[in-house]
DNA sequence: CTCTCCCT
């Protein structure tokens, strides 16, 4: 009964979204093209309806899958669960992410999935994704490494099986540059033709509608069998590319456009640039409130004037930009006493912050609904946010945005191997998808707080992840895909040479690779890992000092499980909370005795999961709080290690000595429990895996007590939130996982761990020419 | 004394 109305709620739904006028064309698009670049903003229903209308026209028949990939977790998830209940049989649709996933062989017709997930799935078990009619990729213009790295995967299957149709979703204008890269010259050929033609069916795409159901399907049921046919018959590539007797080609692409759901939405600049724009943000929002306050208390409980999204760069910012704001209001509503007056002119408002690393009871106060006390003040609600806000996370109910026209980016210096993080001005793009915030439920309005001048100098396009990333793993996932020549590999944008030749020299280093660029057989192992190739390194050498006979018997018993937890922690960001006043210092300093292993931050973590490991569970709420452990992030730590685990069973477990021990049994735990080893001895090997791993990202101590890098002598801190900073001994090297720009301008890293100088010269002879 | 945002 009640999913009765849900379902009839959704066909609603589903009529009146923009894309539903586009269904018989866009059907079309994908029937005679091998390529179809949807561009459409989110909201058109192009997630959601796109795959159901493959579905629904036979695209899945005969065993087959509509794949749609997202870059994000939640997306993937969240989409199938919402299609679910759109379709009849809601067992059709599923979803495959890391650690979950609700795919049925024989069942799932519909399958949300990352790129990421993809990406392996495509490397490892089935590279011509041979089960998948459409691929769908979500979100492209985002252009993230996997994003890309599938892009290129997908134009190489597309050579060999030509039938796979490809759309491309993208939120931007850069449809073409999507349709070049796959189908390049061939395109140029024929751009004008068909682009201008389905350019005009789309315009005209209304007068269609009253076809969509009936009239069309018989001759798209024919051609559909004739096409399974065809692959299951075996046939070439050759024989595809040539087009068919219906004239399709599906060498060819083609764009469509959808129209958004989206409302229109003023822009507004300032004249002169602001000097302070946390500042300037928060005058901003004040005034909003005060201008259209009126309309929020005059009883019409269904208008509020709509909530103000502010985007700022950090997350400290947006700290201070809440205080500063919460500061004005409450001296503006209590002044004179008379705070009634005040608020009726609906001069406030609930203040609240949205980045990442606020705990998620935290950033869900955004996602609430109005709470009694802000529906009878007619209270707003001003939410200040990262760049969270701009794609990764809807905040509901805006219709006005302040845009401070900055963010923390990230980028990579090949010259000194760091990872920095630095506020930057953002792109005009970027600058369009935060005021399209503003438009999702009303007409908006979105300020900026730079000139018009300044924005039409800004970047078109933030520069793809690609090309700011370091390279080891794009490098690797190129090898993994069979390709020989990493420069071969057809990218939609080219990374920089020097971080390509970083990454091959890295990749060098680690014996992953020989002097002609070559996987060696280490390095067709690492392929496989599913994590970085520092943290695949580490494990190897763990597997390696199990094995080896002058390894001590106890250290044995215990090294594999231990580094495999330090790579669980290497996974997951900010295992341990950060104290903020003194009084916290004080019971951080007791918690943390307890746990402390005085070389760094890797063997404490250990330390740390042992006391898991002793009671055979996580650790409860008020553990964590108490020992200033960030229990989502032992979790998560957790099942990867648990995964890791796994994989490393499956792969290596028949081998040798090592089958006969249980990595996680009740020996270790015995073991543990009891310590009946010798801590530093087993902090040692465990730091000696580590350096085996990360010795690229070594540093020795310089002058004035800072640390220089041994590869380019870069000079860089040990970061004020690792154990080794407050607790450790000065140490002549250290090893450790990345570095970010710190506070105090200079450039941070961790987690860090204190290690021997003579491992580094037996593992990284060439540093030390 | 802090780290934009994601993923196998």
């Amino acid at each position: 009964m009640s999913n009765d109305v849900v379902y009839r709620h959704y066909t609603h739904e589903r009529r009146i979204l923009p894309i539903a006028s586009q269904r018989t064309q866009i059907l079309r698009a994908i029937e005679l093209y091998g390529v179809l670049v949807l561009v459409g903003e989110t909201g058109c229903g192009k997630s959601t309806q796109l795959p159901q209308y493959l579905y629904e026209n036979g695209w899945t028949d005969g065993d087959m899958e509509v794949i749609c990939t997202q870059p994000r977790r939640i997306a993937a998830t969240s989409l199938a669960m919402r299609v679910s209940t759109e379709v009849d049989d809601p067992s059709i649709v599923g979803y495959s992410v890391r650690f979950d996933s609700s795919y049925v062989p024989g069942v799932t017709r519909i399958r949300y999935v990352t790129d990421g997930w993809l990406l392996r799935e495509t490397t490892l078990l089935d590279p011509l994704l041979s089960r998948c009619s459409v691929l769908i990729i979500d979100e492209a213009h985002e252009r993230s490494l996997n994003t890309e790295l599938l892009l290129g995967a997908v134009k190489k299957i597309r050579r060999a099986r030509p039938q796979l149709r490809i759309v491309i979703c993208s939120a931007t204008l850069d449809a073409e540059s999507f349709l070049e890269y796959f189908v390049g010259g061939r395109r140029r050929r024929r751009k004008c033709k068909n682009g201008r033609e389905e350019m005009t069916i789309k315009r005209t795409g209304g007068g269609e509608k009253n076809n969509d159901d009936g009239v069309n399907d018989e001759p798209r049921q024919r051609k559909r069998k004739s096409r399974w046919g065809k692959i299951h018959d075996g046939t070439t590539a050759n024989d595809a590319e040539e087009g068919d007797e219906d004239g399709r080609d599906l060498t060819d692409g083609t764009i469509i456009s959808v129209d958004g759901r989206q409302h229109p939405v003023d822009v507004m600049y300032v004249n002169e640039p602001v000097s302070d724009y946390v500042k300037s943000t928060v005058e901003t929002a004040l005034r909003i409130l005060e201008e259209d306050g009126g309309r929020g208390g005059d009883g019409r409980d269904d208008d509020d004037g709509g909530d103000i999204l502010c985007f700022l760069a950090t997350g400290e910012e947006v700290d201070s930009a809440v205080k500063m704001a919460e500061d004005a209001i409450s001296s503006s509503t209590t002044i004179k006493g008379d705070s009634s007056r005040r608020r009726k002119r609906g001069n406030d408002a609930s203040c609240l912050p949205l980045y990442s690393s606020l705990p998620p009871n935290v950033q869900s106060q955004v996602f609430l609904p109005r709470s009694t006390d802000e529906v009878r003040r007619g209270k707003r609600r001003i939410i200040f946010a990262t760049n969270i806000a701009e794609a990764s996370v809807t905040v509901p109910n805006v219709a006005h945005v302040i845009d401070c026209g900055y963010a923390k980016m990230p980028f990579f210096d090949p010259y000194s191997g760091f990872d920095r993080l630095i506020v930057c001005p953002i792109s005009r793009a970027s600058a369009r998808q935060r005021a399209g915030r503003a438009g999702r439920v009303r007409p908006g309005r979105c300020y900026r707080l730079y000139s018009e001048d300044a924005y039409d100098r800004l970047e078109a396009e933030t520069a793809p992840e690609v090309q700011r990333c370091e390279l080891t793993t794009l490098i690797m996932t190129i090898k993994a895909l069979g390709v020989k020549n990493v420069l071969s590999f057809d990218l939609m944008s080219v990374p920089t040479v020097e971080a390509l030749s970083h990454g091959l020299e890295s990749l060098y280093a680690l014996g992953a690779l020989d002097e002609s660029a070559e996987l060696t057989d280490l390095g067709m192992e690492m392929v496989y890992f599913p994590t970085d190739v520092r943290t695949s390194r580490m494990l190897l050498a763990s597997l390696d000092m199990e094995r080896r006979e002058d390894t001590p018997p106890m250290i044995s018993k215990l090294i594999v499980a231990d580094v495999l937890t330090v790579s669980a922690v290497l996974q997951v960001k900010d295992l341990f909370r950060q104290p903020r006043t003194e009084g916290q210092w004080r019971s951080y300093d007791n918690a943390m005795a307890d746990v402390l292993d005085r070389s760094g931050d890797h063997v404490t973590s250990v330390h740390l999961f042992d006391l898991v490991d002793h009671s055979g569970k996580i650790l409860s709420e008020d553990e964590c709080r108490d020992r200033f452990v960030n229990r989502a992030a032992l979790v998560r730590a957790f099942d990867v290690r648990d995964q890791l685990s796994r994989f490393l069973r499956r792969r290596f477990g028949g081998n040798g000595g090592s089958s006969s021990s249980s990595w996680f049994g009740p020996k270790r735990r015995e073991i543990v429990g009891s310590r009946v080893y010798d801590p530093d001895e087993r902090s040692e090997a465990i730091r000696k895996c580590v350096t085996a791993g990360y010795f690229t990202n070594a540093a020795r101590l310089g002058d004035g007590g800072r640390y220089y890098s041994l590869r380019g002598n870069y000079a860089v801190s040990v970061s004020p939130s690792s154990v080794l900073h407050r607790y450790g001994e000065s140490s002549e090297y250290i090893v450790f996982g990345r570095t970010y720009d710190g506070s105090r301008g200079g450039v941070d890293a961790k987690p860090c761990s204190s290690v021997n100088g003579l491992w580094l010269r037996q593992l990284a002879p060439h540093y030390w020419s």
